[in-house]
DNA sequence: TACCTTATGCTCATTGTTAGCATATCATTG
DNA sequence: CAATGATATGCTAACAATGAGCATAAGGTA
């Protein structure tokens, strides 16, 4: 075998909100993200992709962005590498989401949901991380180990709602979750959250961290929401994204300064309050510009 | 031939600062970015990518970062299949840049220096933009097209440094740039600024692009510097890569309070007027933290 | 010594963010 | 029908970050 036997696979993390959940499509009850390999009558990656996606799932992807290519060795089938090119998916949820495959994402991360109050797997977390660290062998390794969980998981500084990645691979380091070829170093039980096939959690993590990051300086909120919503619908769908609360006249103050959205005329009534004003994208936005994205206004 | 051709190639943009010219590893007489391979044998792609650059271009590389992975139908070799994945990767010049290959990168874009005045080559680019513009098949088109060279050239907004993949993938569309196989379109003449082979100016684009970008929120600057240096040459560094000068008290400003550096006692006499005081980035910093970046002041 | 150059410190106006108060408008209930 | 509870929406004070300029310090050279 001269040649490099090489394969390519594609995997989406396909990603919706309802009800004010965020989802992601998922196979194999739930244990692995839609995944398929890249056949050369594709066009391009991101059209490959695409038509994978809409036949294995049934669901019209909006938005598509690369998210990372994966190959390291632990991927490996005997006698072939395989390269794995992965891609974020924005959708709207047509049917009322009768699809099985959707689950919601803090399943699988738990302490990224900070929206109720800070999520009790942080205390565990925060224990097991301190174990950790004090297991380093040398000062050095120790205060390293130190420095990262304290900024990741905002022990003395603030929370920072993209470091999903960071993490996830903190807690891969440390042996925390099952995925982990580390396991045997600490020992110590796993921190809550359902596990995947393969590196499925870390590209769903990926997935979260860029879009996460992406919703505050690109409007991409539109692509997970229906044509018509009040300002209500559209803050808690970037809570759900973001994982954290905001303080509900800043949002409105934001949103509008930024000529997100334009009025409709029409009302929703449903809410059991006073009743909102719909509000659609402008379709400026909808073209996908280089606008400022959705900004969050931190809650009090 | 049922299974899939496939071949993985890695490509690197290379890049240093040296006497406040940004520059990027290149071959062939600077129509290539150094490219090759990738071999089952390497650890990762990573891994492989690195040994790949230090063999080809003897120089140690200390920052490295995907980019994005391109398969595009028009990279396809007869019955085969290049997936192609790009780095890009931060390295300080040591002996005097005595190497060959090293390429002022805005002999590729020079639309994208804005350091002194606006470029010339900018009332050029207009000119023929608006022709492109005017070229639309229908108004709705023609909208688009002026709205997206509106915001990607500063027309009527400002002008925005990371937008230099936005702004080469415009040109290519209007057929202004020798790669792009939409000339016959306009048959207008070409813009100024050294093609590459293939798509590697692109691959170029999206790299400078991601380090303007990143160089915001990461202290990644430090790569490209020596060991101790002035607040000037830090801030020079940072000009030549963002492409515009910025107020000096202000950079100073935001440097100092993200404590970023530190003092090392030693002054710098060869400057010409008051000795500078030189300093090092702070051991926190090279560590690669999730600190602030090099926040640019924008020059008065 | 006068003058040029670069370094460095400080101030001020403007803008953007955070947080909270106040009011409007619906439904429901006593 | 008035009171109550819920949500929507408007407004403002306090504070932080940013952009721009003035002033002074400390070296060199004519």
């Amino acid at each position: 075998m001269t040649e490099s036997a090489i394969t390519a696979d594609l995997v989406a993390v396909l990603v919706a909100v309802s009800n004010g959940q965020p989802l992601v499509m998922t196979l194999e009850d739930g244990a692995a993200l839609p995944a398929g390999p890249f056949e050369p009558g594709h066009r391009s990656l991101q059209a490959g992709l695409r038509a994978w996606v809409e036949r294995q799932t049934h669901h019209p992807v909006g938005y598509v962005e690369q998210l990372y290519t994966f190959a390291d060795r632990d991927r490996t089938k005997v006698g072939a590498r395989t390269i794995s090119i992965s891609y974020l998916g924005l959708t709207r949820l047509l049917g009322g989401g009768g699809d099985a495959g959707w689950r919601g994402w803090y399943e699988y991360f738990p302490w990224e949901d900070h929206r109720a109050e800070k999520p009790p797997v942080l205390r565990l977390t925060a224990a097991y991380l301190t174990a950790w660290v004090a297991a380093g062998s040398t000062i050095t390794v120790r205060r390293q180990r130190r420095e990262r969980v304290d900024v990741n998981f905002g022990l003395g500084c603030t929370w920072t709602d993209e470091l999903v990645l960071q993490r996830y691979e903190l807690l891969w380091e440390a042996g925390l979750v099952p995925e982990s070829p580390h396991r045997h170093e600490s020992g110590v039980a796993l921190i809550p959250g359902t596990p995947m096939m393969h590196d499925h959690r870390r590209i769903l993590a990926t997935g979260i961290s860029r879009l996460r990051a992406k919703i505050k300086y690109r409007p991409v909120v539109f692509e997970l929401m229906p044509e018509r919503f009040t300002l209500l619908k559209l803050q808690q769908c970037a809570e759900a994204v973001a994982g954290q609360l905001t303080h509900k006249q800043n949002f409105r103050r934001l949103i509008e300064q930024q000529q997100l959205v334009e009025e409709t005329g029409e009302f929703a009534t449903e809410t059991g309050g006073r009743p909102a004003k719909l509000f659609r994208f402008r379709a400026e936005v909808r073209r996908e510009r280089a606008f400022a994205g959705t900004k969050l206004a931190r809650a009090p």
